[in-house]
DNA sequence: GACATCACG
DNA sequence: GACGTACGTGATGTCC
């Protein structure tokens, strides 16, 4: 039937329904994977209902569900802040969202949607086009925005209530008729949706006017006469903004269709698919129902046992076979190789594992790639094994025959991992990504094991795949030692016989795939899910560029600071041997010691543990306000850490292609959920004495392009203000007073006019001892003051802001109930040791009370992190390094400005929206030749 | 490879 | 009443 006049077309806002089965029913998750199903088994007995339900003349003879897609339509253009307010979706939610378009499809009706508009601009076209072709039109949603469509043969109907809106129910809500709604929704904006409207103006009042003076155009040129001076100005300040208010609310009924009224024509569903698809939900009560509707029988939906049994516990693994590594295939030929590849394609799915010759990706080379399908079913490819070679001149260095030639295998694997359909799952994919990123190839989609379990086991464990295996899977995996030895006769990869390699290369893809079908399921159930794909996975991406792009190192620059650090350490070093009366290795702990509490019987304690004198620096300090010999030592060794660590060892760190050092960050490293930089750690250099900052002079930028630093000021004690809600620092913060001063005056009574550098210096060392759970004794140490005196200051400290003790108390309260603490943003960290007795609980406290914080402020960073490349994208800067509170941009000279105003927004408004701080993110920012200059 | 030391946030 | 303490990292050199 063609649509015309007598026609009836429906049209449901898709997420209307979604939305109200989401909050209406209980979460509910899936029995046997724990997937989150509430909201889908609420939308689908939502469509029974409707689809059930007798309309009467209102009978739908063409009916469709239209949802959103896309996040980013024609009003973000307008305005960019339009639904900025809106909370990210909650994270059981996500995942049910595709799942209700499936059961829209399986209840056959038509599931329309249109990238980058929003359901309402398709509901607005469509019913333009039914009214012109004669017909009559049902909006079902009770969505305000929509009653500008109403009337005319157009009407809305709220399914919950089960009302019909028309022209007068519009008159009701709005106060005009629906002519006029968009007018009154540009004045009195909407806060929903962020539209910003007239200030101080709500529906009554614009109504009020609009019925006044006609229209919204007439209201704005003849504002001059309205009589109250406030509405008046209000309206005539606010022109602009009424204007565009109005835009963003009228919708389009222009919209792009790729189909016709005439497609969505009310179809019966077919029982098969329809019952189908809620076994395979577990629906078993809403197919009972609908079968009988259908009046056919029911499926049996088998009881599975909750896979929570399965989960975690060691060795069970549902129904994977037992490992077998003599079972894993070499994939020889090409021929072989586009089998794999299909298989992987066929099911949207694959675990990989490339192998190298070496742990560093910006010098190692390709030598094989694995590949698993399903547990215990994995294959190696070898690309580049060489013979063993050892003295046999003739085969050293020689390819081995029966390897697929690398351009080949690379063409053929690079649609399958370039695919946004086949999901690539990796242990540590940075890695691999890195590694195939040098051979052209970009990876996506995928998961990452080692990110799933540090989102899931966060504290509990290191996140390396052999610790996994055996922890997760009770099989030690074939360690790489037995394959390519150690020590002297270690070997590269690509000298491994390719049978050998083989065994130990698939299994690991092996592992991987197996891991992956355990945790999937598993990040739900921990309500990990949003941390996992906000925080950990995306981030891989945003790291592999940073250390791809590496930082240059002026080679020049550290050599002559090494030799000049060589003479002072051997005048040093001379003085010292003097001093002493004997030569001795300056370097040796236990030699120093022994001069210092032995020979020349200074005071000072053993430590217990190997019975050497502890000579740290702290020790010596104390001992060189009456020696030389304690004061001359202390010089040495900041010399010698900074040639040692700095001038000498980053020289060898400068990669020879690129000239520039590049750092590896671990993203599962540390527990807080900080990154942790390596090889070398970039993340330590010297900055606090000018003798070592001077080592950040030969960090530099290219020709033409400068460094650019913006960090966050005051972080951590920012969040503690924020989590323990201590409404005197969260004031200060608003009021960007000097918070350690601050903290000072409250503390001691001293007006913050007369406050002098030493109260503030001990009230900074208290606001720090706060975020590492402060002790008299450390506090104590930390000043060198009496522990009396430090624990005084404590005490005083809580008495005035109380909320900071019951943090404290609640944080260790949490940790101890649930072995775990949380950030705002939901990472979990793990804190087994917190019912240790011994020294040991101290730690364990100190540490729980410490992680949310912390990790709190690593999560924002983290957030800004992924949230930068797409707002740099187009300018002439690339961010290179991250340290804790830091990034480290190297920008065109004349693109600072605009870098700095980009970058500061994404880092200040990094922890909206999911967390509403109550004090403002700060970010400093600096600019240089230099990082010295820039920091 | 454990330990002490010290660089950073 | 005694534990023995600031939180989180990584790299280096010594010594066993």
């Amino acid at each position: 039937m063609s649509f015309g006049k007598g026609c009836n077309l429906h049209l449901i806002d898709g997420s209307a329904f979604i939305f109200r089965a989401f909050h209406a029913l209980p979460p509910l998750t899936r029995k046997s994977d724990g997937l989150p199903v509430g909201a889908v088994q609420g939308f689908c007995d939502m469509l029974r209902r409707y689809v059930g339900t007798d309309h009467g003349d209102f009978a739908p003879t063409h009916l469709a569900v239209i949802f959103d897609k896309g996040s980013h339509t024609f009003r973000n253009d307008l305005y960019d802040l339009y639904k900025a307010n809106r909370d990210e979706m909650p994270e059981d939610l996500r995942p049910q969202i595709p799942l209700t378009r499936r059961a829209t499809e399986a209840f056959n009706i038509a599931c329309k949607e249109v990238e980058g508009f929003e359901a309402d601009d398709i509901i607005a076209t469509l019913a333009r086009q039914a009214r012109e072709a004669g017909g009559e039109v049902t909006i079902v949603s009770s969505d305000k925005d929509l009653m500008q469509l109403v009337g005319d043969g157009v009407v809305m109907f709220d399914a919950m209530k089960n009302r019909r809106i028309d022209r007068d129910g519009v008159f009701e809500k709005f106060g005009v008729y629906p002519e006029r709604v968009v007018d009154v929704q540009a004045l009195a904006g909407d806060s929903v949706d962020n539209v910003p409207g007239a200030p101080g103006i709500g529906v009554k009042t614009a109504a009020l006017l609009l019925n006044e003076f006609g229209s919204l155009d007439e209201l704005l040129d003849r504002a001059g006469e309205i009589k109250q001076p406030k509405r008046r100005e209000t309206l005539i300040a606010y022109r602009d903004q009424i204007e565009l208010s109005k835009r963003l609310v009228l919708l389009d009924d222009r919209t792009p269709l790729d189909f016709t009224l005439d497609d969505l024509e009310i179809r019966d569903p077919d029982p098969d698919t329809l019952l189908g698809f809620l076994a395979e939900m577990e629906f078993r009560s809403l197919s009972r129902r609908i079968a009988e509707t259908l009046g056919t029988e029911a499926p049996t939906i088998p009881e599975t046992a909750p896979a929570a049994a399965a989960a975690g516990a060691p060795g069970s693994t549902e129904d994977a076979p037992p490992f077998d590594g003599t079972a894993y295939a070499c994939i020889r030929d090409l021929a072989t190789l586009e089998r794999w590849i299909a298989e992987a394609r066929d099911q949207g799915f694959v675990a990989l594992d490339t192998e190298t010759t070496g742990l560093n990706e910006m010098t190692a080379e390709l030598v094989g790639v694995s590949l698993a399908t399903a547990p215990g079913r994995a294959a190696y490819l070898p690309l580049a094994h060489r013979a063993a070679g050892d003295g046999d001149l003739f085969d050293d260095g020689a390819l081995l025959p029966d390897q697929v030639a690398r351009e080949d295998a690379l063409a053929a694997l690079k649609p399958l991992l370039e695919d946004r359909s086949v999901l690539k799952i990796g242990q540590n994919m940075k890695y691999d990504a890195k590694i195939l990123a040098r051979c052209g190839i970009d990876v996506a989609p995928f998961d990452d094991t080692m990110l799933m379990s540090y989102a899931l086991h966060g504290g509990e464990h290191g996140h390396g795949m052999d610790t996994l295996s055996e922890r997760y899977l009770a099989h030690r995996p074939i360690p790489i030692k037995e394959v390519i030895g150690s020590g002297k006769t270690q070997v590269t990869f690509d000298r491994v016989p390719i049978d050998a390699a083989t065994t130990y290369a698939a299994e690991d893809a092996d592992v991987t795939l197996r891991l992956w079908r355990l945790f999937r399921p598993q990040l739900h159930r921990a309500q990990v899910t949003r941390v996992y794909e906000t925080m950990e996975r995306p981030l891989v991406p945003v790291l592999a560029d940073m250390e791809r792009a590496g930082i240059k190192v002026d080679r020049d620059t550290l050599s002559r600071m090494s030799n000049a650090f060589s003479q002072k350490m051997a005048a040093l070093e001379a003085e010292i041997h003097a001093l002493a009366g004997e030569t001795f290795n300056v370097g040796s702990p236990k030699q120093l010691g022994e001069i210092l509490f032995d020979r020349m019987g200074l005071d000072g304690g053993k430590k217990g543990k190997t019975g050497a004198y502890a000579t740290g620096a702290d020790i010596l300090e104390d001992l060189a306000t009456e020696h030389e010999l304690p004061a001359r030592v202390l010089d040495w060794r900041q010399i010698s850490k900074l040639k040692s660590t700095y001038t000498d060892a980053l020289q060898e760190h400068i990669n020879r292609e690129t000239g520039r050092v590049h750092t590896c960050y671990s993203i599962a490293g540390a527990n807080t959920g900080r990154l942790a930089s390596t090889e070398p750690n970039l993340q330590n250099i010297p900055v606090r004495t000018e003798e070592g900052r001077r080592i950040r002079e030969a960090f530099v930028a290219e020709p033409g392009r400068v460094l650019v630093s913006l960090d966050y000021s005051q972080i951590e004690l920012r969040i503690l203000a924020h989590v323990a809600g201590i409404e005197t620092l969260k004031q200060a913060f608003r009021d960007g007073q000097d918070i350690h001063a601050m903290t000072a005056s409250e503390m001691f009574g001293v007006p913050m006019a007369e406050m002098t550098p030493e109260i503030r210096r001990q009230a900074k060392a208290i606001n720090f001892g706060v975020i590492y759970g402060i002790s008299g004794f450390g506090l104590a140490r930390n000043l060198r003051i009496p522990r009396g005196d430090a624990q005084g200051f404590i005490d005083r400290y809580f008495e005035r802001f109380p909320g900071i003790r019951d943090y404290m108390d609640a944080t260790v309260a949490f940790a101890k109930a649930h072995g775990r603490v949380e950030t705002l943003f939901g990472r979990r960290i793990h804190t087994p040791e917190i019912d240790a007795k011994g020294p040991r609980a101290g730690f364990a406290r100190r540490a729980a009370i410490n992680a949310p914080i912390q990790g709190s402020a690593a999560d924002i960073i983290r957030r800004a992190m992924v949230r930068m490349p797409p707002a740099i994208d187009g300018m002439p800067a690339r961010m290179l390094l991250q340290v804790h509170d830091e990034l480290l941009f190297e920008v065109a000279e004349d693109a600072v400005d605009a870098l700095v105003a980009t970058a500061r927004e994404v880092m200040e408004g990094a922890a909206d929206p999911v967390v509403r701080l109550d004090v403002p993110l700060v970010v400093e920012a600096g600019a240089g030749p230099n990082w010295a200059a820039a920091h």
